[in-house]
DNA sequence: GCCATCTACGACGTTACGTAGTAGATGCTA
DNA sequence: TAGCATCTACTACGTAACGTCGTAGATGGC
């Protein structure tokens, strides 16, 4: 039986950028700092801005911390983690696993063929030292 | 740069239990066989049953045809599809491809990892054939 | 102590989804 | 063929998420 948890919402559009813009920052961001990034793409305002930080920092997908008087916010993990999480979630609510890893497979390109028999090696020499270590 | 296509938006609880009922049926089903069927579970009106299917084929993840002056739906791709396209699309938002497929790997079981060697290495021998047929 | 700035909180419109009722079309049956 | 059972089409309503913003009050620097 596959699992029965609710899939997670993907993220608003709004959401998404303003995740964009703390995935690509090296330190975390006030919200002006998100506003004025916004700016170029987009009219908003500020306060919108900040309610959407904190739907997300209530979602956990952002952390934040006190600079000050504001909040400076930073994504809660890395845009490839909530990817892989996303990934994960599809595969669990596919029926029968081997036939719906075949249909990936088959439907990435070969560079990432590559890259996941990379990863895959990855893992068996990880797997190994575990071994003798073990 | 990643996607800017919008996520596709996770089936509902309902919108779920319905499609897994057309999936594990041989033959498309009419909207009182899905209402029978869901009745062990849950007692719905029959025309909230005939709403979910109707909105799903809206969405395009039912199909139907005429039965008498009943329809009969059955879904428009396999589970196992679906579920592929939700990893592709999680892939795909992604900043770093190589990154995240490494942390999918990172989280997959020992047996999916397995079956993941196993469906690329049949992917291996198909571009082996395709190369000596070209 | 003031003023600019920031937060907290509420609010409203839209859309998706769960849920169901009503009205009218349709087809078998006596 | 008249009628009943059944099916569809359409509408509707509540809830929740999300985009969007305003107001009021807290706060910190000058």
């Amino acid at each position: 039986m596959a699992s029965e948890e609710k899939a997670p919402r993907p993220l608003g559009d709004l959401e998404r950028l303003v995740m964009e813009r703390l995935w690509a920052a090296p330190t975390a961001l006030t919200v002006r700092e998100v506003h004025e990034q916004l700016a170029d793409t987009r009219e908003l305002a500020y306060t919108t801005v900040m309610t959407v930080l904190d739907r997300l920092a209530k979602k956990k997908l952002t952390e934040r911390e006190r600079d000050g008087k504001a909040w400076r916010y930073r994504a809660a993990s890395p845009r490839e983690e909530l990817a892989a999480d996303l990934m994960r979630d599809a595969l669990d609510r596919a029926g029968d696993r081997r036939e719906a890893l075949v249909r990936f497979v088959g439907q990435v390109s070969d560079e990432e063929a590559a890259l996941l028999r990379e990863a895959l090696g990855r893992l068996e020499d990880n797997a190994e030292s575990e071994e003798r270590a073990g």
